[in-house]
DNA sequence: GCCACTGATACCCACCGGGTATGACAGCGC
DNA sequence: GCGCTGTCATACCCGGTGGGTATCAGTGGC
């Protein structure tokens, strides 16, 4: 209940040099970075170990390199940095246009682009038909920045996709499952096949999966790079590249494509989440709406029960 | 990825100083609290308000209250503050004996006192076991201290009793499952039954249930105040109260007790939890190991389907 | 050898976080 | 009514420290 000040706590500040540095390993450029010089912010990691007592960099002779604790505290110094600026961002919010009934009445949802379609226009039907609904922003993101966005405190709830998106550290509710399409050049011989596995389109040397980054960095391969569903349309319509999206992710098909069925791919699961701790009367309506339109379509159509794993 | 300053980010210190008044609502206790004088907390508070462009008090005549801002930045706030000294503690571990190989040699286990106790044990030996073990510390904790534990960095990893605990937050994975029993003075009529159910053992008017704090506040009620379970296990012995316990529980059952399972209640889940982001290889090592112990405990003896809610 | 480039040190200044004293204002008792 | 008490805000001062510039000290490359 009462924090400790001082020894024990950290300060905003002394984590975004940490961080800087640990990131950029390079006194000079994070300073740059950080748009002050550099002799303060060297004085400022030697004072955060020395409050610490632990030794975060290992200078030898050219550079930096970050010790185990120093590998810690980036991570951990990231997840506070997050949690302090997505404080700052609901706060601001939350009292924007300074409504004095005490209720806020925005609420920022989180998608991602070209995804979820019908679910996403029936929920916002749904809830705007709540006595209470309060105004929804669609933030559109790209690949799974919808985690990146409820944790910076950009948005406050959103659809996510397992096991594209990660839930770990949002509470959630799981509104439906669906089957995966394997999407192929039209003209490709696979493309005439009813069902396909997912060892008939793995490592085909003329299709080669295409890479997208997680936190940043592509994994090695001999795909293309991409980073948007436009340009992974585009390479498929090209004939460059096999894609295997969800079932309903119908919206973005082309001529030039063939969807194929996959049988044993693993079920994409679309969730509802939102920040651990913040649980507004809106937000929690929303979830609401979002948790009882799933499990009314799911009882009017037939229950589709699907393999576990 | 780049963390900007100024207007976007809090200090920590601010986050303190507002906690600590949103707390108390009453700005000279606050002050005494953060050991300092009240006329620079109130000027922070004001400077805060300001940056951020919103109103967090509403001052009027006779003390403070929270606006519907200032409720978001407390919850945000503390989240933040926990983060921090979550922060601070992980890396002091990490780096504790300066080990210069890289990886921290210790882990701290949160657990339930007189709970898990064989499915701990087991855990604890296979873990040792293995060839990269770290040590591990293991923390006891009253009531549902693991989450506060777990979130303030006092631990690296828990094990979790849902739905006595809460997963919200964490990473988690399964262990195992079981029924709850109730715990009756040996005496009572009802101790002589094969079997209860749930409403048998509510509105007692000669056994309420007792009472145990959530986040530091007692609910209303006519039952007994308690905060450990050793006063629990005294109050049945005394025929003051019923308890519903895990099946495993056993451990501080007295002559005096008499348990009878309950048909229909929901059952415990033990799960093994972490911080979100913290996967440290030895993390890493003891959740594998968990789950291994747990799943071929399963297959062996024979796996017992659990009836949902 | 020198140079380029790294992070560390030395020194100075200005800002601001914190302290004390006091003010403004509302409720309450006599 | 008036003054008392308790609240938060204001005024003012001071010292610590965060940040700047100039410079030093290693180290690898040519």
């Amino acid at each position: 209940m009462a924090y400790a000040a001082a020894v024990d706590t950290l300060e905003t500040r002394e984590l975004r040099y940490f961080v800087a540095v640990a990131e950029e390993l390079h006194f000079g450029r994070a300073a740059e970075r950080l748009g002050m010089a550099q002799p303060p912010l060297s004085r400022a990691i030697q004072q955060l170990e020395r409050r610490l007592g632990v030794c975060l960099l290992e200078r030898n002779r050219r550079g930096v390199a970050l010790t185990a604790a120093g590998r810690v505290l980036l991570s951990e110094g990231r997840a506070t940095l997050d949690a302090a600026t997505a404080a700052a961002r609901r706060t601001r919010r939350a009292g924007g246009a300074d409504n004095p009934g005490g209720a806020r009445n925005r609420l920022v949802l989180a998608v991602k682009t070209a995804a979820v379609h019908e679910l996403l226009q029936n929920l916002l039907d749904a809830y705007a038909a709540q006595p209470d609904a309060a105004e929804v922003e669609v933030l559109q993101c790209r690949m799974t920045d919808q985690e990146a966005r409820l944790r910076d405190g950009s948005a406050d709830v959103a659809l996510m996709h397992v096991p594209y998106n990660s839930l770990a550290g949002f509470d959630s509710e799981e509104l439906m499952s669906e089957g995966q399409l394997a999407v192929l050049p039209a003209g490709h011989p696979l493309a005439a096949r009813k069902t396909l596995s997912v060892a008939d389109i793995t490592d085909l040397p003329d299709l080669p999966r295409a890479r997208w980054p997680r936190h940043g960095v592509y994994a090695p391969g001999p795909g293309p790079e991409i980073h948007d569903q436009t340009q992974l349309a585009q390479l498929v319509a090209l004939g460059r590249t096999v894609a295997v999206v969800p079932e309903s992710a119908h919206a973005w098909m082309w001529p030039e494509h063939a969807a194929i069925p996959l049988t044993d791919a693993p079920p994409v699961v679309t969730h509802i989440a939102w920040p651990t701790h913040s649980r507004s009367p809106a937000l929690a309506s929303l979830i609401r709406t979002a948790v009882q339109l799933e499990s009314s379509r799911q009882t009017s159509v037939t229950a589709r029960r699907l393999p576990l794993g």
